[in-house]
DNA sequence: AATTTCCATTTGGTCGGACCAAAGTTGGTA
DNA sequence: TACCAACTTTGGTCCGACCAAATGGAAATT
């Protein structure tokens, strides 16, 4: 009933501590145990402690900044999408990549926003319209309007209920800042925006999947369409 | 002129080590230079040479089985699925974890259906129907019709042209695995699912995304539910 | 007493050297 | 030529040490 002595020394170290943070053993936000703790805990050496502690780190179950003792994050979809970034930064690099990402988007969306027109209840709807008043009143402040459009959108990614879809939200959002942020911000430019979830509101009220998807695909290939004007081709 | 001393050591090492494998200086599939190699190189230590490749692994940007010498891999979407996989097993260890993820495989999957039925071309229809084809063939062979039936879905992920599809889509086989691979293979299963593909197939070809869509969700529904009937509340 | 300042301790980051075992290479022998 | 043993390379682990940033608490200030 011994544990196997296979592979790294580490991955023993790391299934423990994985599990502590799992079971809550270790709370989520709780220091890990310093490493040279780790070592008389495990019969181990700094190196080996250290590893292991990187490779928690790249799992997402612990967040370990410079000079900062890591702190561990119970696995959620955002600590995934997290522990993810670097390596999408690779993917956007290559060209197409940014779009490839986008397309993604645009379909995953299209498919929420349908979900919404055929699902969404009372509650949804309620969230849907302040937050698209919210995004009306923001039309001559940019920065404000650039919040209250992610409020707008991430309200789709709610919906559903799986709490994948958020996640999912906050990584598209995240990864894409770059390009979103550099854009210019035109008071014009909100003006269509804010029309165009005016219109996917529209159809979801209406109860239009067909619409609501329409009207979607074409506000997210607009914006697109703002990056490439922006960026020339990528 | 000189180099940012901020961060850790390895930092600057793994960002010179990524640009070379992003533009072919590594070539994909050869090996990094040793960690002995890189320290006169980079005038490190070794500590810090490993520390180096540890992340490039975690990035996806090496393939560093142990014992062996780490080879280079160009980023793509698949590395990208693969470096996340250990990542993802901690959120599947979750109370309804499986069905979170399994639950964005239908909308996803739901909307790739939708898609192919509205623009599907000659070639997309032709490889699904020579996979429906394969898939019948082998509904008294569990093993193939297992494969067969990865194929056919398969197909839905390459249409759209985008290769974050296909790498999703083999991410999802190889995530849902355990489940799969451990449910009982029956010839009966395997005429059910050969008749949903199929119903799925009749609906592309009249061109009916609504049927298409919900031909989609009825399978993946029942394959749910089998998985379900095998495992009990996951 | 509450707050700020400062210093000793803790702790992560890096280094160099060392040993082991597995993988890879080489060369000699059958 | 084919095969096996010795040698070299290389990754995995451990040790001890030093540095600098972070931390926490004592001491000084208000």
């Amino acid at each position: 009933m011994e544990e196997k002595i296979t592979g790294r020394a580490a991955d023993r170290v790391v299934r423990v501590l994985a599990q502590k943070i799992r079971d809550g053993v270790i709370a989520h936000g709780a220091p890990l145990p310093a490493e040279r703790d780790l070592m008389v805990e495990f019969g181990i050496s700094r190196t080996v402690a250290r590893e292991a502690i990187s490779a928690l780190s790249s799992q997402g179950l612990v967040e370990a900044k410079p000079r900062h003792r890591p702190v561990a994050r119970k696995p959620g979809f955002d600590a995934a999408m997290d522990a993810t970034g670097s390596i999408v930064g690779n993917l956007l690099l290559q060209p197409g990549g940014v779009w490839n990402l986008f397309d993604t988007r645009i379909l995953v969306e299209a498919s929420l926003v349908r979900s919404a027109a055929e699902k969404a209840n009372k509650h949804d709807i309620a969230a849907l319209e302040t937050a698209l008043l919210a995004n009306k009143a923001a039309i001559h402040d940019s920065d404000l309007f650039y919040q209250t459009d992610m409020q707008f959108h991430r309200i789709f990614y709610n919906i559903s209920g799986n709490p994948v879809w958020p996640a999912v939200h906050r990584a598209y959002v995240t990864w894409l800042a770059p390009q979103w942020g550099q854009m210019p911000r035109l008071p014009e430019r909100n003006k269509a925006n804010f029309a165009a979830h005016a219109a996917i509101m529209d159809a979801i009220l209406m109860r239009d999947p067909d619409a609501a998807e329409a009207a979607l695909k074409s506000h997210l290939m607009q914006a697109w369409d703002q990056v490439r004007l922006t960026f020339g081709d990528i």
